[in-house]
DNA sequence: CCAACATTCGTAAACGTTTACGGAGTGCGT
DNA sequence: ACGCACTCCGTAAACGTTTACGAATGTTGG
């Protein structure tokens, strides 16, 4: 089967009417619809995409942009697959195919979507892994594609986002640390280049503040979000002079590469350091100690960003008139044994500079 | 900007004459081209696809088709992101884009597949995940849609495929582990309706005859290639009456849940049964004690995939004259701890029934 | 009986490209 | 002066749809 054309010629009908019939237009004959919806179905039809968006000016498909980078193959993410799937449930109500767009490692991200922008591949955009200063905000708005982002920037503009409580974490992790004791608390975070590296540090600072302990920025590690990133942290933290007592990970997976050197050295997590993850559960309950853990579904926040996504594009609005523009998504704690210990009341009581 | 044609308008040249030069067509003056370079880029202007799809019949992008099940999100597989580089290292050449389409969990992957054919969204096709019968052959084939498909099938027809070599890991992890003494040898694998369940336990089998060990059906464990079903498999295997002394993973995430279900019933990896895994290698040098491995590049496989999906496309054929059509991928043994014992020589010498 | 309207369908333009074809201009040899 | 080849460029058709418009037919109301 080729074209409408040849479906219209098949049917003895004219090519306008067919069209009309496939596309649940009113002014058509139920009968001859009917007739046009059994031929089409026999002969597999199905229109070509290129010319309807040519024609329609939109081609139904969203795009999921990725990065494909050594070290987000390295960290071997479920975070997109799992939020996949809560995305097409969303979009297939509207008949919205989604893809994902990875962007080449060796390619300025800018300049691949920029790419897939001007060829209209797509008609709107998920964009994740937010810089502090990230430029496809502007291109986005200015070829006036409808995107969510997941995670916030601090360039300007009021665009739709959604991004993880990264402050509700840090302050509850340190709340939850300082309450058994704790008072050197180191955490690990990626560079601060990245917007989320940024926020995440600030957030624990500021949850320090409130308990009344000073910062010390030797306790923040700098390391790769991946198990040797956890296993460089553990190293750096064991060499610390004053050694902190509990450590926040940014990212769950860390904690393998971190328990794993913290055995060789014979400290042992949940008894001698306190560890908290963040971000995913499922691997979380198959580490020994079982890992005190920040967890959401991935699937509902999937679900989300689909519907945040479509109440900006006009032809949707309508069906998500309560989405949020701009949500704080909420983490749930899964008590684990990595921090299920009180440190001895004498050092609670040291002095503030101890 | 919005198309060709003001482009051509700024120029005061004729429409044609600007794509030609845009496309590199010999018949334009070189000045012009310069001229209209200069112009697009400062306009920003890029070739609709949409329009151009229209006219040339095709997309300039290659679809990877992968399975966002609720296993595959647990899985965390990176494979296909690590795949996806080596792709698109040979894509790049030729200015193709690759996407990533996620079959929706609740939908036929073959009825998904049918829909992105029938839109004409992609010129080609990566297939995995394949079924021992797989109707995707057939459909891509009636279509004239070139692909590859990562692992065979079962299905007629000569079609391009690059598979793992589970034959020669089958043999070189029971030879080894014969070699050191094992004679009780379990494995795990997916059900036996995807092709590779299927194909591994039969290798295996052949294994096992070759040094006349009895095949003991008891001693496939079928479980969900997870962490949860490394747990699972470790569950059952240490109820069984005769307990084996080594085990073979088809998946190596699978032995995080196995090491830790082991460890909770202070049987030891490593000492007490031998591990061998399979796939993937960074995340086992994490594991303690470290898990000997067939581990593979991802990037290259990508790389080779690419190259022969496109030996396989017309416009592509002459760049890749020598690119394998079926190809058996080979793994390479990264020998750990965790199979690094022997079995004591009484038990070597025992009758085959034992 | 005619106007007004509803229903159903055919016609043709439009979407943005690429490309076959031919025309205009130039230079060259005869 | 003429034909020829060559270089460069404009014209228009084609790709497969959707849709505004109007035509044809039947129906209703006065």
């Amino acid at each position: 089967m080729k074209g409408i054309r040849q479906l219209a010629e098949h049917l003895d009908i004219s090519i306008g009417t067919v069209s009309r019939a496939l596309n649940g237009k009113p002014d058509v004959n139920e009968e001859t619809r009917r007739r046009v919806l059994a031929a089409a179905e026999e002969l597999g039809y199905v229109a070509n995409q290129s010319g309807r968006s040519l024609r329609q000016g939109e081609t139904k498909v969203i795009g999921l942009m990725i990065e494909s980078s050594a070290e987000a193959v390295e960290n071997a993410d479920n975070f997109f697959l799992g939020v996949t799937s809560g995305l097409q449930s969303v979009f297939a109500r509207h008949k919205l195919d989604l893809i994902m767009l990875p962007c080449p490692s060796d390619e300025d991200p800018h300049e691949y979507l920029k790419r897939i922008v001007a060829r209209r591949i797509v008609d709107a955009m998920i964009i994740s892994n937010m810089q502090r200063i990230d430029r496809r905000i502007d291109l986005l708005s200015r070829a006036k594609i409808p995107f969510v982002a997941v995670g916030r920037s601090l360039s300007p503009g009021n665009f739709p986002w959604i991004d993880l409580d990264f402050e509700g974490v840090a302050d509850r992790a340190v709340e939850r640390l300082v309450a058994r004791g704790h008072r050197r608390i180191a955490i690990t975070a990626p560079s601060s280049e990245v917007n989320l590296g940024y926020v995440f540090i600030e957030s624990y600072r500021r949850a320090l503040a409130r308990h009344g302990i000073a910062f010390d920025p030797s306790l923040v590690i700098r390391v790769k979000s991946s198990e040797q990133g956890g296993y460089q942290a553990a190293h750096e933290l064991l060499l610390l002079e004053e050694r902190p007592t509990a450590v926040i990970l940014i990212y769950e997976l860390m904690a393998i590469g971190l328990y794993r050197r913290l055995m060789e050295t014979g400290v042992v997590p949940g008894r001698d350091l306190a560890v908290i993850g963040f971000r995913d559960a499922p691997r979380a309950r198959f580490l020994n100690p079982s890992l005190s853990c920040f967890r959401m579904s991935l699937y509902d926040l999937g679900v989300a960003l689909g519907q945040t996504l479509l109440a900006n594009v006009p032809a949707y609005r309508a069906f998500y008139p309560d989405a949020g523009r701009n949500v704080v998504w909420p983490l749930e704690l899964m008590p684990g044994e990595s921090d299920a210990f009180e440190i001895g009341t004498a050092k609670r009581s040291s002095s503030p500079s101890g």
